[in-house]
DNA sequence: AACACGTGATAATACGCTTTATCAATTGAT
DNA sequence: ATCAATTGATAAAGCGTATTATCACGTGTT
């Protein structure tokens, strides 16, 4: 163990070791010698054996800026990805982000430099896109600044979103599920059993994603036959909804109701038992989308699974691709299926009208 | 939009629309215009201008070689990370991480593109130390590779263990949990009830930190007074008690026993219920970490917490020290208390001696 | 007029690797 | 003996930025 700080060894040491150039030494311990370059097998060996002696690891930024590109995917997240309120949102796509990734053979970076203090995060620092340290990245995250996904177009630098996307302007790569055929179907499994008034329940926000669910919730009605009443979309301040809510509802003469999320149903059931309410008996719910966090305790609620994990996965696939294009322009879109869960809170209408 | 693909700007760009030398504005836009160097604020508001006109951004990978190092931090993880079996495993090292890379401006690099198939992954792939690509890096898992890290050191590569690890020849940096002291603290809350014969069950491994509670055990009989009595230290197979080893040591006196792992709990717990024992009547339990996974239902056993997050935030900021060091050969331990859980798997005996 | 000195900036080199066009030497064909 | 084709390998030019020693120039001093 010597005092000194011996320097890692570069690729010109292993070049002198062999006797040969450093042109040779990187041609062969890449793998390029083929069509106009010839390396003989014997010199290989040696360029090969000097490597191995000096225990020689190319530097992979070197390589980075030599190649243009670095084997590494970006993951963006515009919240902090592991704090535990985030937990069940993030982890499933970032289970389903790491498997593509390894099978692709890449590394992900995370970034976590970026942070602006009130748990936001931002993609440009001192005007800086930070992101460009990797080859391309997947951005994932409920409130995403559209002035900052813009300038990264602008930019070209190839990205995937996780969740659909719309930009004015541009079209953006994304890998979304299909809520709004999810939530049809939800819809016509309700009118299937009978029901014919049915109502949304959902937040006071606009997002793609929630505008789906609204779409779908529409088309759902209206493939099996129902009128549409917009009276009965209902959107609640604060991701809850009061009892007083529910009773207009149900004065209306709602007998099932889909809800956006899993704090709204867990705040729907709450109001269920001000009133007495009976579910399914006295009123059918559905839930589009997963259970949230701590709100699991709402039981097997009737409606659709998420593929978050399949979501991930699609992301860093299309996003290998996108790298893969020599034209970076084409942005590519894809949906996936929910996968429906029977659960137990549907049923057919008491009062058959 | 024009259909070509327009080159991002680099650094000449900018010095050129500026009218001044790359150099110059390399030390402008790095605020570097001290001492020797000087650019009088005109002609550096010329450049910043022009940055901004361009939209310039630096790139990352040049910066790095340029400057020796990037603001990575590696995570390197001896298993798949996400994966839901190892989920409740690593995620709080992660959250500890992340906010500590998040708070001194660090991204972190996770290596998932090593993976060998088996499920284990390889820091060294085709010879290459792909952990190179970060400054240092964290190491994280149970069956890491003694070889690997070995050549690591060797390398003079700086990392930091999340965990003990002991290696024979050389000091490496780790930041570990104190479960030798928790352990015998847990002993002690036993024996101050009234335990005298306390038995430990554990698996058939001999990692650092299960030779930690060991030692912890019979430090901790020690210091009550008690008798050390090894034919009570019982290592199963599989982590996985049955029943008869449970009588085994109920016909030797025990009265309490201490485990090793949730896992090993649980199968404790069936063993219980198969012999009709009351918990903690019959018999006391405490556990020597947290419960893992599925095993939550083992209801609030008496034991210790693993400071999970604060060894992850402890782990970056040991080695963000170890980077600063000029001489990166000076290795560093730290020791965190493990928090007593109070639980209520612990009671007087049932009989007095 | 000769000199020292502060000012404003840059040329040049380094960082470690990739890649392509090029070339000398050898072999084979006529 | 001459020319063409093949072989084996390399020189050189990037990739985009950071840094330091150096330099030309003007200004005030003696």
């Amino acid at each position: 163990m010597s005092a000194f700080h011996i320097r890692r060894p570069r690729l010109i040491d292993v070049a002198q070791r062999a006797g040969v150039s450093s042109a040779t030494a990187s041609l062969v311990l890449n793998n390029r010698v083929t069509g106009n370059v010839r390396i003989p097998p014997e010199t290989q060996q040696r360029v090969l054996a000097a490597a191995e002696e000096l225990g020689y690891v190319a530097d992979p930024v070197a390589q980075s800026l030599a190649r243009g590109r670095n084997g590494l995917l970006g993951v963006f997240t515009f919240e902090a990805i592991f704090p535990v309120t985030h937990r069940d949102f993030y982890y499933p796509f970032l289970v389903g982000i790491e498997r593509a990734a390894e099978m692709l053979g890449f590394d992900l970076l995370l970034f976590t430099s970026t942070s602006v203090g009130d748990g936001r995060r931002r993609i440009y620092r001192d005007g800086r896109n930070r992101l460009r340290l990797a080859d391309g990245a997947i951005l994932l995250g409920v409130e995403e600044s559209k002035t900052e996904v813009q300038a990264l177009v602008q930019e070209g630098y190839p990205f995937v979103f996780v969740g659909r996307r719309e930009l004015e302007g541009c079209e953006i790569s994304y890998v979304a599920a299909d809520y709004a055929a999810a939530t049809a179907e939800l819809i016509e499994r309700m009118v299937n059993v009978g029901h014919l008034r049915i109502a949304y329940v959902g937040a006071e926000q606009f997002t793609e994603s929630l505008l789906d669910r609204r779409r779908g919730y529409r088309d759902g009605l209206a493939a099996s036959g129902c009128a549409v009443d917009d009276s009965l979309l209902c959107l609640c301040t604060g991701q809850r909804m009061v009892a007083p809510q529910l009773q207009t509802l149900l004065d209306q003469g709602v007998t099932a109701v889909v809800t956006e999320s899993g704090p709204i149903a867990y705040s729907l059931l709450q109001a269920c038992n001000e009133l007495m309410l009976d579910i399914p008996g006295d009123l059918s719910v559905g839930l589009m989308g997963d259970p949230f966090g701590d709100m699991e305790n709402v039981g097997h609620l009737s409606g659709f699974s998420i593929p978050r994990e399949e979501m991930g996965a699609q992301a860093v696939h299309l996003l290998t691709r996108l790298l893969d294009t020599k034209t970076p322009a084409t942005s590519q879109q894809a949906s996936l299926p929910c996968k429906p869960v029977a659960g137990s809170t549907i049923a057919p209408p008491r009062t058959r009208p």
